[in-house]
DNA sequence: TTATAGATTGCCT
DNA sequence: GGCAATCTATAAT
């Protein structure tokens, strides 16, 4: 295991760094998406993010996550059916994801159920684990990061998260997660949270009701908005 | 062709 | 807590 849940001031970013080697972090199989969205969402708390760029490695636990449905689903980008914009939805599951949305953010999802039904995770927040200097760089804050406050600002939203690790859809939309060649893939160390807590989805109109986000119990750095 | 809402964030009061 | 920023997709004219 690489580390816990809750960010140690104590244990600074080279320390963790150095556990990190990205050829040896195998990326979580393309039969791990194949499920259904809400499944996959649960699955996927306490899993880790890892992009390599430049020979450095970001990684990020991933603490906060929310199930779109296919097309009966009305919040999901998927209710219209297969468009230019939301075809990888459609399409093979453990690819990624990428909108961009109110003019400013990305947001990264992950397809899931087999090819051709409709399904995804959306990624809200993780918890830092490695290459925290290079995610402050990438958000434009101060890399001298000493409090948890200052961390929490990195990746605790779906915005910040999809800028710290550099992510846009012209680079990785359609990106194959599950590929052993992507420099962007998700794997597991073996974690698993004590106890998940099932809510609302956050910032929707539609279908706001329907408690399709996760969370990891106590986590600090779940988003903001979070109404546990 | 024009209008409007949107799976957000950060700054201002 | 309110609201501007700023682009895209989709609905309305």
């Amino acid at each position: 295991m690489l580390n816990g849940p809750v960010f140690s001031p104590m244990q600074t970013p080279a320390r963790k760094q150095q556990v990190f080697s990205f050829a040896t972090l195998a990326p979580i199989a393309k039969a791990f998406y194949a499920r259904d969205a809400v499944t996959a969402s649960r699955e996927l708390l306490g899993k880790i993010l890892v992009r390599k760029e430049h020979g450095r490695i970001r990684a990020g636990r991933i603490v906060e996550v929310e199930a779109y449905l296919g097309i009966n689903d009305p919040a999901a980008h998927a209710a219209a059916g297969k468009t230019a914009r939301n075809f990888v939805l459609f399409g093979p599951p453990g690819h990624a994801y990428v909108y961009f949305i109110y003019g400013n953010h990305y947001c990264l999802n992950v397809s899931c159920e087999p090819e051709g039904k409709a399904g995804s995770v959306l990624f809200r927040a993780l918890e830092p684990v490695a290459g925290l200097a290079e995610m402050a760089g990438a958000r434009g804050l101060e890399s001298d990061l000493k409090r948890v406050s200052q961390v929490r600002l990195l990746t605790s939203g779906p915005g910040r998260l999809a800028e710290a690790f550099g992510i846009t859809r012209e680079r990785d939309n359609d990106k194959d997660l599950t590929s052993i060649a992507s420099d962007l893939r998700i794997v597991d160390d073996g974690f698993r949270p004590e106890k998940i807590v099932r809510t609302p989805r956050i910032g929707i109109t539609k279908a706001a009701h329907e408690e399709l986000r996760f969370v990891i119990a106590g986590n600090a750095f779940v988003s903001k908005r979070a109404v546990d």
